[in-house]
DNA sequence: CTGAAAGCGCTTACAG
DNA sequence: CTGAAAGCGCTTACAG
């Protein structure tokens, strides 16, 4: 394995113009720089990252933070980050943290050793933000949750606006005449009207503001049924919200997964979407294109959050600017899961 | 940031002494361990990653390569490893590699830099490893494929008998009666008969084998449709087979995400899974329990797979032993989506 | 059992 | 424009 005294010694420079070269300084001469880089490239020569981070105290990567691994929209997110992330040329490793962690927490930890130039963040508890981000002084951002009421000057985040987005699909349904209408996924708090600090239980409020505005009566206790962002956590709910309130004639879940547990529950119960029960999701992931019936969702724009994450996070690593918050647009996608009711 | 030397300061014994702590050294009195880790608690120190690596050339982490990111199998996988890798008290970073590359050459490059104590391959084409795997020389383990056949003494490899299993999947529709079958999914050069060198290929390859032993006839130009591995490419693939084959009573595709494409292809094209075309899939991912018909799949042992494939990789990392190569055993799920022909 | 010291591969003032 | 040298935070023979 070269390092920069073999690609010195060959080249003829010192350690230290060779190090000029590798990192793009302008000090260089013409004739220094084509003869080391011809000799970097003949040699295959990578610099040692470790050696690289210990000099600068700060790595050279981004680091990616993912709560939840099997969140089929997080695992879009990351996709579109990564890609994004490469177009710059830039690479970065990945971090997944478990659902029930605190990912601030967990990521301080590991991020304590690694020190990275900077960190995105894919999905998150506003409140685990609160209380700990303050630890990270590196460029961040937070993509698919609103960050700006946390004040952080550097962490800039991007979301969907779940609230309205919430409230586009209770018009979805309401506006095909639905009365008796469901909602599927979130913490339990989220009914008590408690901030649970996540971009999903906006969508709850949303939702429900829509309804209250459509003069639709929804009451938490009869029509509000709380879980888990799984298939089969979606699949549990929808048949115990069923049970309870058998004269629904429409749900919103929350996430897709969600929505696509609980249509082959309410098919297990006997029920046919749409022609008994109208469903909507949320997150427009890729699976919902091939269900049978395609489900209706609430697109979220994966390409362009992460996009415009991004090139935030890279921008504000090399210029130091202040962090921004922004709205992606999100679209309502009409599929197949929605009828009159009955 | 407390550094090694602050805590050798507060402690009032010397960095070397600390570092040994630090590393579990034996040859440290219990007295000065005691007061050594009293004052890394209380500090929260952790040691500089960076240095320790450049140190002693080599990271103390281990590396996930995945081929894929939008592969729902991979991803599936993925989270288990990091799971069983976690459950070890280790942590690991993770790469992904883009389909089209080749994910050896590309893993070589990054870690050069990073030099991990070992490395993951999730998911890969035994030919690229055959060609360039060789420049690793840290323990090493592929999962989903077998590198048996390459022989390196630094590559593990823990997979289902793909073979195997493909001729299972065709059983399945042979026993029901089926005698016009379809493949969907792989390379063109698979129908050659060519390998393409991965698990996918063998696949097709058992089951046609199987199929000449139940005497079902099978021709490749007119029965199989290659295909990349999304849904949307069992989709078109479906439809193109089905256009060109249109008597088929039955398909196996080679993965589950094609066969959602592919059942949402018949369906538009006025097919009903299973009772007018019957269809079998390969991996067992979670969707394939809440599609409506519920699909027919070989389900690998994830679980397994990954927890045999880490716990081999930290063996060999810490002892030094040698390579091994398992088949770890699938299942077979019945799913809803076969019938008898019509 | 413990400490002092060399050195891993780099970057960056500093001097010229 | 270039080189010599200090030092990032650690580990590990070496000496005692």
């Amino acid at each position: 394995m070269a390092t920069i005294h073999d690609i010195a010694q060959i080249s003829g420079y010192s350690i230290g113009t060779v190090s000029r070269v590798i990192n793009n300084r302008a000090d260089v001469s013409e004739k220094a720089r084509k003869k080391i880089e011809a000799v970097i490239r003949e040699q295959g020569f990578q610099p040692n990252s470790s050696a690289r981070t210990l000099r600068q105290s700060m790595s050279s990567e981004v680091y990616i933070v993912v709560r939840g691994i099997a969140n089929t929209f997080l695992q879009s997110l990351l996709e579109k980050t990564q890609i994004r992330i490469g177009e710059h040329g830039e690479s970065a490793s990945v971090q997944f943290i478990k659902e029930a962690e605190d990912e601030v927490a967990v990521a301080a930890k590991i991020m304590q050793g690694i020190k990275p130039k900077g960190l995105v963040f894919l999905g998150g508890n506003t409140n685990t933000f609160r209380q700990t981000f303050s630890v990270f002084t590196v460029p961040s951002v937070l993509i698919s949750a609103d960050a700006e009421s946390l004040g952080f000057d550097n962490l800039s985040s991007f979301s969907t606006d779940d609230r309205d987005a919430g409230g586009c699909a209770a018009r979805a349904l309401v506006s095909k005449g639905h009365r008796r209408i469901g909602i599927l996924g979130g913490y339990p708090g989220d009914a008590e009207g408690e901030q649970s600090g996540n971009g999903p239980s906006l969508r709850i409020r949303g939702a429900v503001e829509e309804l209250e505005r459509s003069g639709v009566s929804f009451d938490f206790a009869r029509d509000y049924e709380p879980c888990p962002f799984s298939a089969e956590a979606g699949y549990q709910a929808a048949k115990r919200l069923l049970s309870r309130t058998p004269d629904l004639t429409a749900a919103f879940a929350i996430s897709d997964s969600l929505a696509i547990g609980a249509m082959r529950a309410f098919r297990d119960m006997g029920l046919h979407t749409p022609r008994d029960i109208s469903l909507v999701g949320f997150d427009g992931i890729v699976p919902t294109r091939y269900t049978i019936p395609r489900l209706a969702t609430i697109e979220q724009d994966v390409e362009l959050l992460a996009r415009r994450g991004v090139d935030d996070l890279l921008m504000r690593i090399s210029c130091e600017g202040p962090a921004v918050h922004e709205k992606i647009p999100y679209r309502f996608v009409n599929g197949e899961s929605i009828a009159q009711p009955r």
